[in-house]
DNA sequence: TCGTTCTCTTAGAGTTCTCTTAGTATCTGG
DNA sequence: CCAGATACTAAGAGAACTCTAAGAGAACGA
C-alpha cells in the first residue's frame, strides 16, 4: 500500500470509524470519515479515495443505496462493504452488484487490513515488473520468461516472485522475505523461504535459461543476472 | 540491523529502559538512554542516533515536546513512540507531528525490535561506498574494482570490506575490527582479522592494482589509496 | 463429500565457510 | 646485519549453511 493513498470510511458509528481511521493512518494512509449516506456520496466525490470502507447500515441513505449510487455515475472504486451479523441475506447478496469485498461485524482490523491491501494490489498495480528477460504482470498476475510462459504459479510462489521483483538486484534477507510476503515476525524459525526459493527456481530458471534467482550465502536471495 | 547502530532511548523508567537497553545491545547495537525530557534532546544532538524510542510521559518535558523540539531544528531522525495508555489522541498528536511508529506499554521486546528493524530498513537505505576506485553497494552487496566486477566475497569477507569503506582512510585496530565485525570481546586470542585482510587482498588488490588495503604495523589495517 | 492442490515442516546430504594452527616471511631497532 | 617482533600464508577440521525429497495437514474445488 503506497503511503497517501486516500481511504474514504461510510460509517456511522464514530467510535468504529475512529479505530479504524487510527489504524490506517497508522499505516500511512490518508483517510477521511463520513457518517452518513448522502455525505458519504459527497465525500467519494470530492476526497476522490483509492477505495472506499461502507457501512450498509446508515443514515439518510443506506450502503446499499451509496453504492447503487456510485456505481450508477460510473465509478468504480474499490468498495469494502460492512455488514452486521444479522443483516438479512438479500441484502448481502446485493453486494454482488457492485461491491468488491465485504466483512461482518465485529470484525477484526487486521482483517480489514489485509482486504484493504488486496483491494489495493488489485487497482494500484498495473505495472509489468521487468528484470532481465523476466516479466511480472502485477494486474493480470501473468509472469513470463523471455518467450516462456510461466504457469501454475501457486499464490505464495507468485507473491514471492512479485515482492523480489519489485526489489531487483537487492539482497533480501529471509526475515524480510518473511515479514513482507509471509507477514510473520521474524525470529521464527523456518526455512519456508528456502524451500519456495526451490519451487521458484525450478519454474524461473528451470529451464536452461541462465539463473536470476541468486543465493547469497549467509544473507538471503536476490533477483538479478548474475 | 548493521552492528554498532546508534540508538537513543529516552524513558524515565530506568528498569524499561535498562531491559531495552541489554536486548539491544545483546543485538549489537550501540545504545545510550536518558531519563527525561531535555538530556534525550541534547543526547540526540551529541550521540546522532539512527533512531530514537521516545516515551511520551516524561518528566522535564514530554515526548511530544521532545519530537516536536527535534522536528522543528530540522532533525530527520526515525522515532518511536512509547504511549502508556491506549490514548488515540497522543497517538494521532505524536504522528502528525513526525513519530514514525508508536508501541503500546506494556510491549514485547521483540515487537519493539520488529519495529526498529522495520524502520532502519526504510531509513538506511543502499548507499554505495566509495575509496578511491572501490565500490560497495551495501543494498545490493556487489562489490566493484574500477571495471572489475568482484564475486564471490564470502559473508564474512564482505562484512570486513563493508566496515572499511565506511571508516576510509582510518586506520583501524584488530581489536576494532574484532568487535565490529566479529562482534567479539576484546581480548582474544586470534589472528582471524589478519586472516581475512589476506583473503581480501587477493580479491580486491589481487589484479595488479595499486593496493587499497594497507598494513600500519603495530597497529592495524587502514583501506585507502597510499 | 472426496480427491486434488497447496503450504509448510522435517531431516539428511552435500557444499562452503570460518577459524585455528603452525610454519614462513618481513620489518625494525639496535 | 642480527635478533626479536610482527605480519602473512597454507592447509585442514569442524561448524554453518543451503538445498531437496518426502510427507502431513489444511484449504480448496468439484
Amino acid at each position: 500500500m503506497k503511503p497517501g493513498t486516500r481511504i474514504l470510511i461510510v460509517e456511522d458509528d464514530s467510535s468504529i470509524a475512529r479505530l479504524v481511521q487510527l489504524e490506517l493512518e497508522h499505516r500511512g494512509l490518508s483517510v477521511r470519515c463520513a457518517y452518513d449516506g448522502p455525505s458519504g456520496l459527497k465525500a467519494a466525490g470530492e476526497f476522490d479515495p483509492a477505495a472506499i470502507v461502507l457501512d450498509i447500515m446508515l443514515p439518510g441513505l443506506d450502503g446499499v443505496g451509496v453504492l447503487k449510487n456510485l456505481r450508477q455515475r460510473g465509478d468504480k472504486v474499490p468498495v469494502i462493504m460492512l455488514t452486521a451479523r444479522d443483516t438479512p441475506a438479500d441484502k448481502v447478496h446485493s453486494l454482488n452488484l457492485g461491491a468488491d469485498d465485504y466483512l461482518t461485524k465485529p470484525f477484526d482490523t487486521e482483517e480489514l487490513l489485509a482486504r484493504l491491501k488486496a483491494l489495493l494490489r488489485r487497482v494500484e498495480g498495473d505495472e509489468v515488473l521487468r528484470v532481465a528477460d523476466l516479466e511480472v504482470d502485477t494486474a493480470t498476475r501473468e509472469v513470463r520468461r523471455g518467450e516462456r510462459k510461466v504457469e501454475n504459479l501457486t499464490a505464495r510462489e507468485y507473491e514471492l516472485l512479485e515482492f523480489m521483483a519489485r526489489n531487483p538486484r537487492r539482497v533480501l534477507s529471509r526475515d524480510q522475505l518473511l515479514s513482507e510476503v509471509w507477514e510473520q515476525e521474524f525470529g521464527v524459525e523456518t526455512n519456508v523461504v528456502d524451500v519456495y526459493i526451490g519451487y521458484l527456481r525450478k519454474k524461473i530458471d528451470g529451464s536452461g535459461e541462465t539463473p536470476l534467482i541468486q543465493t547469497v550465502r549467509g544473507v538471503g536471495y536476490a533477483l538479478r543476472k548474475l
